[in-house]
DNA sequence: TACGGTGACGTTACCAAGTCACATCACTTC
DNA sequence: GAAGTGATGTGACTTGGTAACGTCACCGTA
């Protein structure tokens, strides 16, 4: 017998985003999802996440890298549009479809609290400014390089918010292509 | 002789900032804030504040005031970037020269805590959403008005951070057009 | 088999942000 | 001059977050 179950982030998690989804965000207290988690108490829940707001987006940093890995990794005669499309199709590719429905949820959550939006919108510059950061590696200037990663973090969610709100099977690699598509074309009646 | 001095809402930011640049910001309490803003208490902080953050951040809302009017009344022939241009004279009009010195110890503070960042970024969101909203009520598409408002809050922030670094007098003006031209051009790479 | 880590958790106590109900009192108004 | 009004204070409370310290199953090793 294991003296504790196991997974316990896991299960923290999923005990708070049932609770913020049941009596909201703030209505919820730390406590509450450490007791939910299976009886453990608020310090615990504190040794994996620095702050409450962190349980929905802990582990977020992995998109930061998949998206600066493609990047680094794309053919030497990639223009840098085409870098930011290959980082759009390896950041998709890593959302498989069970994750459609848990983005639902969150989404409704962070909806609803603006201390979570601004988690949010913290969580989405620090992606545009690591995807800023590969794009100059590869040697594109910092002016363009920084549009570039905003149109990219855009088409991202932009493809996400389309991909929880349809119910139709098609994969989030789809949507980001199409959205990046969009954002091209807006792109040059832009300039 | 009044009862209270006058003026409480601009003393408690007088003394936030000079606290938050001695001690940081993390490192002083609301109650400090409030005693040397003149012997006033916590309550009296919250009343005027939501947040101890709100402190540097409040009165911004007047931004996204001053860009969406001037967009409003830009005239029928402007195109999208001259609508975002006009937008970023009139704000940058309204900073004089004495908040130059006060824009850079804001930026100093802001630069070592990571939560007044996050107020930082959804300001900043919150800003580009009102610019973008104003951009479609002149019957810019949405994607479109959601880039030219992305060009032009990028534009100001690069100004700005340009005008409370430099110490040469031009104003906060010059540095708009000259950060709004090279995005301009790098637009135009990109694309 | 005995034994000393180590890791994951609990307990307790504490600080500071933020809220709320209620009191105070100069100033205004009728 | 009495009754309001508005900006402040007081005190008590909840909750996020930190820190010091204790507990105990498990693991490796002699």
């Amino acid at each position: 017998m294991a003296r504790w179950e196991p997974n316990t982030r896991e299960r923290l998690i999923r005990a708070a985003v049932e609770l913020f989804a049941e009596q909201g965000y703030e209505a919820t207290t730390v406590n509450e999802i450490a007791e939910r988690a299976g009886g453990l108490t608020k310090t615990t829940f504190f040794r994996h996440f620095t702050d409450k707001r962190e349980v929905l987006f802990a582990g977020q940093e992995i998109h930061s890298r998949i998206m600066a890995e493609a990047i680094a990794e794309a053919p030497e005669s990639a223009t840098t549009l085409e870098m930011v499309g290959l980082a759009l199709d390896g950041l998709a590719s890593s959302f498989t479809e069970d994750r459609r429905e848990i983005g639902r949820r969150l989404r409704a959550v962070i909806a609803n609290s603006a201390e979570l939006q601004e988690r949010s919108a913290f969580k989405r510059a620090a992606l545009s400014e690591s995807m800023a950061q590969a794009l100059r590696t590869r040697g594109v200037s910092e002016l363009v390089a920084d549009l570039a990663a905003e149109l990219g973090v855009r088409a991202f969610y932009g493809a996400f918010d389309r991909w929880t709100s349809a119910a139709d099977p098609r994969t989030l690699d789809a949507y980001t292509r199409e959205v990046f598509g969009e954002l091209k074309t807006a792109l040059s009646v832009l300039g």
